[in-house]
DNA sequence: GGCCAATGTAGTCATTGACAACAAAGTAGA
DNA sequence: TCTACTTTGTTGTCAATGACTACATTGGCC
């Protein structure tokens, strides 16, 4: 009958991914610490030895998401002819992960923004925009781009490719597809960058 | 003791009130209907009268949300100099409001994007777009920008202030005040928009 | 061989959302 | 005014959940 030895051996990793699943079939919400602990065959009380609570599971899913997903970004920041295409590159690698991965992007974002995240979590969430930041500062200095802070350009850059990802995710790009909204807001971007951003300008050193 | 009639008169209100008071102390997480009724004094089971079960109070939220932000974009739409102006006005609306009422904003959002969303929902949270759009045409006509799909380049705008907003919301801008990046956002698309975006040209009529 | 921390089990508790049966209050027509 | 009928609110109940505790099993280490 019971041919499972009393010890798990991976039960972390099960539980990691086996709610990693959940979460995409059926939201957070439709993460249960019990039916999770139902779904590997451990009793309900198993899980706590690994995650304190059912918020250090979520923070767990919400690490490894940002870690694949910035595995995709880097590899993308890597192919392309030149630097506008390495940039609409990096920028589809976002957008892509995201349409794919729709739910967990939803957790990885909402527990970043959790009052007291983790400082590994913050941190791994965060690598995106220094990608973006190298990549305009490299084609400032090729004469690609209008001179303009790094920082506050690559924050720009950033945010309006996470509204394409969060609403490309969601479905929202009514009567656009997807691909179109991810090149004309990278076009959008870019030309913006060429011809000079007032508002980056003003920056002293 | 009892000084309280039996009918309370204005329930519906009341609870959906609260609920926005709690939602923006403690976030959806933090919202319970028994909690809610303790707090109007009513008794457990008469929230239900009102709302179907706690998706539908949750949607009713993210409605008078969506109703009052309206009000504040269509108000920043009409005052500025010139179009440019009034485009930047807008985007500061949007975001301010974002700023002011992060945890609504997510309930907002996450509530539309819910696969059974009602149609009421999805049109009052769509009206944001229109308004860029006609915008965007105006400004086209008027030669303030370069030709192209105004509804690809209003989604371009709106994706990348909704970005904006959430991250402002959500305190995630470091090391830039979100004045200064939600300026930086506007310049960029404007700019952008002016110089020409080469994905928003190809479109046929 | 025996100690001991790590891992898993079983039982319990308060809270929650949903539901059903019942009570009170307003409403409309004879 | 009397009387159905509807709306609104109350009370009791149920299964599910997250968190906690005491206990059992295991494997590593001296």
């Amino acid at each position: 009958m019971t041919d499972q030895p009393y010890h798990h051996g991976k039960l972390r990793e099960a539980l990691l991914e086996r709610a990693m699943e959940t979460i995409e079939e059926a939201g957070v919400d439709g993460l249960s610490l019990r039916q999770l602990a139902r779904d590997v065959n451990v009793s309900h009380g198993a899980p706590a030895k690994h995650f304190r609570d059912k918020q250090a599971l979520i923070d767990a899913v919400a690490l490894a998401g940002f870690e694949s997903m910035n595995r995709l970004i880097q590899d993308a920041a890597q192919s392309g002819e030149d630097l506008r295409d390495r940039f609409v590159n990096v920028g589809k690698a976002y957008v892509h992960f995201a349409v794919e991965h729709p739910a967990l992007l939803t957790v990885m974002y909402s527990t970043k923004h959790h009052p007291d995240s983790s400082d590994e979590l913050r941190n791994t969430g965060v690598q995106g925009i220094h990608l973006a930041q190298a990549m305009i500062a490299e084609a400032q200095e090729a004469g690609a781009l209008a001179a303009g802070n790094p920082e506050t350009l690559a924050m720009v850059c950033f945010v309006s490719l996470h509204g394409t990802a969060l609403l490309a995710a969601g479905g929202q790009v009514d009567g656009n597809s997807v691909e179109d909204v991810i090149t004309a807001t990278t076009d959008t971007l870019w030309a913006g960058m060429a011809s000079g951003v007032p508002a980056a300008q003003l920056q002293l050193p």
